[in-house]
DNA sequence: TTTGTTGCAAAACGTTTGCAGCCTC
DNA sequence: GAGGCTGCAAACGTTTTGCAACAAA
């Protein structure tokens, strides 16, 4: 329910972007956004490519097209965890997430901590204005740690 | 000074390295080595191999197998800053600075903040053995803020 | 002498681009 | 009907791979 009112909202300013930068409302564009907002998961555009093939004719080009778009106008968040590996996820109201990821078995944990939240506020300055920010600490999993 | 302990530092844990796995000491190795060290700022795999083809006859096969190895033993750390831009910078006492880059002019600026430190510091616990990280905050610099 | 490492070239990979035709407005 | 958007395929730039020759141990 939570998620279907997310949906509604991201597809409202969407549209409202659209209109705005006079951009055209197609089938795929609505079909790619919401298969962001229905994942769980961050997604690749070749995962995206692989989902929507069954349902439509749809090609990378769109969805890489898609994508811009939707970057642009801050629906999704773009996450550039390693080499030949760049995901997408949802934004949520707030991109206050920070994330681990384990050098041995790739794993990629999501978490949240206030301090950091609070020491990243006022890295705006009059020399910069930050719009938004990518936080990765990369390291050993509770599992893969064991093993060494 | 400081400069040349600092790499005199990387050879030996380099060799070190390279001892305790049975790999060898290949002039062209220590050659990479130096250049990170040397440099001021990150390098590219390209950029090591445009500066090296003066002295070296040397392949960008080399340059990558080499700076896998660097990254192994944690001698050079790797930045993402955005979709095919790698690049790689010295590890060895410069793991404390966090990047801002401007979304409009790509231009990147490293900076230092205590707070920020003090948040990060402890982000291991039992389940996560944090190893490095890397925080990038994206905005408009000064001159391209004043543009819009 | 053994075998890890090299240079070179070709292949792979994710992403971007060019173009004719389609579909939103 | 105009022109933005599409699918398709070819092009691109970076990184990886395969292989014969070389050189570190």
């Amino acid at each position: 329910m939570k998620e279907h009112n997310q949906l509604n909202i991201a597809n409202e300013k969407f549209t409202d972007f659209l209109i705005k930068k006079k951009l055209r409302k197609t089938p795929e564009r609505y079909a790619i956004l919401k298969l962001f907002y229905d994942a769980e998961n961050f997604l690749s555009a070749d995962t995206i490519f692989q989902i929507m093939k069954n349902d439509y004719r749809v090609s990378l080009g769109t969805i890489y097209n898609t994508i811009e778009v939707l970057l642009e106008c801050n629906l999704i968040v773009k996450h550039q965890f390693s080499q030949n590996q760049t995901f997408f996820e949802r934004a949520y109201g707030n991109n206050l997430y920070f994330y681990k990821i384990c050098t041995a078995c790739g794993k990629i944990k999501k978490f949240s901590d206030k301090n950091i939240r609070i020491a990243l506020v006022s890295k705006s300055d009059s020399n910069f204005f930050a719009q938004h920010h990518s936080l990765y600490i990369y390291g050993l999993c509770h599992n893969c740690g064991k093993k060494k």
